[in-house]
DNA sequence: ATCGTTGGCTAAGTGTATTAGCTTTACGGC
DNA sequence: GCCGTAAAGCTAATACACTTAGCCAACGAT
């Protein structure tokens, strides 16, 4: 019985690739280690279990998103950088559809790589927030509102929520132009917010 | 052996009671059995199978979720529409964790309740958007965002991926603040929007 | 009272994840 | 070049989850 040779990256990779054939959901041992030319057990040997295989895609994933969305973001300010940005963003998932719904999990704090991963991502939209003027409190909350916004958009589109015959790339590009605006007067907003939660 | 006396609707309430407890992933066929007393082969005699049982819950949830959306938005329009539909939305999810992933399902066109549920759902973000003045593809473009920036912030919410400790409520509220001044702008908006897609 | 429908059951088969323990390959040191 | 060992593969067995088949008893209508 000749030896296939896998390492705990080849094995994630493939998986990465198999993610994106069948569905996140759908990515299983069984399939991977047919796909590898090994016996399930095998797997054993390079990742803890399907639990921790899933974590490595998730860095995996996650790496490779934050650096389209840094490469898309440099070079370019306000709203050009945001366009470029969610342009990246949704044509990871288009591209990636497997692996695109491992970036949502929360990385791993044993896993050096995975936080790191974590933080550039988050690190590159607090980026072009900046570039609006936004900083500490405002810059978590457009941070959040960024990553709401383009991931329920991203997922919806995935799950064929969206029925109407609209073109969805428009109504994606009004997305962007309208968080935009509201990032261009968010502070002045946000005056409105306190205010509103005073009696 | 005297009858439990079930019937498809104390098995999907069931269900739905359950996946609030224990969370929409972890809700099991045989788990659900045993929480109504009797062995998992008899759930087959109310429904198809565990994918109809999912399928029944979504209709279900988002129901219950349309229900709780309309009656926050009647009486107000605009921006105090616009918070107390995002309030509700929001309140929903965190009060029935394990119904909310549900009401992410595509409805089936076969069962007309989950269809009409799933219309109401959709009108009543619609309604409110009629109050900002907008119709036709201002109105589906507008919808398609309400609903991304809701879900995506309550799922990234449950999923645990707001790490840092600025107050999730502030930010979820400023969302909803931005979202009011991209809709006051959104005809405005849109035009820059067609504009860009010409060379 | 009985007959048919229906709601429950047990048994059995499939697919996935996991653990235990064995075998053999490949490589580094001598 | 040989050999010892760590690691990479394997088979076998366990634990669940979902599903189907087929049996039996309870309940309702006649």
């Amino acid at each position: 019985m000749p030896r296939v040779g896998l390492n705990q990256q080849t094995v994630v990779r493939e998986a990465a690739r198999l993610a994106d054939e069948v569905g996140y959901q759908q990515l299983t041992l069984a399939a991977l280690a047919s796909r590898l030319g090994v016996a399930l057990p095998s797997l054993y040997k390079h990742v803890r279990g399907a639990d921790a295989l899933a974590q490595k895609l998730s860095a995996l994933a996650t790496a490779e998103l934050a650096t389209e969305l840094t490469a898309a973001a440099v070079g370019r300010s306000c709203g050009d950088a945001l366009r470029a940005m969610a342009d990246a963003y949704r044509d990871y998932a288009h591209r990636h559809p497997g692996r695109y719904p491992a970036t949502q999990r929360v990385p791993d704090p044993t896993d050096p790589q995975h936080v790191e991963a974590g933080e550039r991502a988050v690190g590159a939209i607090f980026a072009v927030l900046r570039g609006y003027g936004l900083t500490d409190d405002d810059s978590v909350d457009a941070t959040r509102a960024l990553r709401s916004a383009l991931h329920g958009f991203v997922s919806l589109e995935a799950a064929g929520g969206f029925g109407l015959p609209r073109d969805v790339d428009r109504s994606y590009h009004q997305l962007i132009a309208g968080l935009d605006v509201a990032f261009r007067s968010w502070p002045r907003v946000r005056g409105i917010v306190d205010q509103a939660d005073q009696p």
